[in-house]
DNA sequence: AATGTTATGTTATACTATTACATTAATCAG
DNA sequence: CTGATTAATGTAATAGTATAACATAACATT
């Protein structure tokens, strides 16, 4: 019991444990800051959390006002520079099509952000297929088009909800 | 002389016409809304010009302060209500990551917008490479998901900006 | 402790987009 | 043609997203 979340692909299933799925993100980070030397603080660690909790997309100002349950007096920068931190490190994805943020399962494994986003029901699964990126690569070559961050977003169904309909 | 901007891959080079261009771009814009019995109103026509005269992304209020020399109270609505026509008829693709609109070289062959987009020069190079489809299709069923509208986005450095480095 | 650096607090503002309602212009039935 | 209907645009206000600028606090190093 308590699958992770880290399985890919990502949409999670019945048997989603997810204060277990948060907390390892978490502990994760925690891991990654100490050997990176970086300072995960309680500000961070709480967005981090935060974004984990709700597991899909999250507004700024969304994560904002959940912030707020325990910081009075923050403010959108509070939460844009702990974002910030956050992607940079590869821990959070930023959704473009969305104006959102997701967590990420891990700076472990480098990589560009690729996402099915569910129209239905907002879940977000983050996939890392090479053959995207690869045809991607290739397309760009064959323009001579030297690649650099890639937006990669396809809205549609998750099965879950597809499911749902039966 | 007079390189039509259709080219794909599409970074215009050193014979570019760009007066051409654009009046084929309004041509084949206003063919297709004669055919759907579409208005391609004046205002709809100017919004679709002034994006491709700047042929690259640009923002919704850059498009209003152009269109304002004209038409002096030209709001926001006015812009965006002339771009939503002109996105839903595939003439005018939006790029998330810019929050920016770039002209469409036309509806006839429906897609997904995928971009090339040079972070030196701002131009932005739609491709329609089916091999990056496909690795999205196929990556998406394998994961169970239904595959609706696609963003993908390039960012990077285009041929003419790496060799002007040299 | 003194210093430099990083992180956060705080206020204000910029940028992007939409709502709501009024007005004008095109379309169409009779 | 007239009036009814729909589509498009004008206009004012506001919602939603993000950043600039500067002050203060926390941490790290010597």
């Amino acid at each position: 019991m308590g699958v992770d979340c880290r399985g890919v692909p990502g949409f999670p299933g019945e048997g989603h444990d997810h204060r277990e799925c948060v907390g390892q993100a978490l502990d994760r980070a925690a891991e990654h800051c100490r050997r990176k030397s970086l300072r995960l603080t309680p500000l961070r660690r709480k967005v981090l959390e935060l974004v984990w909790i709700g597991h899909r997309p999250m507004g700024a100002y969304e994560i904002l006002a959940s912030l707020r349950h325990e910081r009075q007096g923050a403010a959108p920068p509070t939460v844009y520079r702990a974002l910030d931190f956050l992607i940079a490190q590869g821990m959070v994805h930023r959704i473009e099509h969305l104006n959102a943020y997701v967590g990420c399962t891990g700076p472990d494994h480098p990589h560009a952000g690729q996402f099915l986003i569910c129209r239905s029901c907002g879940l977000a699964a983050e996939i890392n297929d090479s053959r995207i990126d690869d045809a991607i690569q290739d397309s760009a070559t064959e323009a001579g088009f030297s690649v650099g961050r890639r937006t990669i977003e396809v809205e549609g169904v998750c099965p879950n909800c597809a499911g749902a309909k039966d």
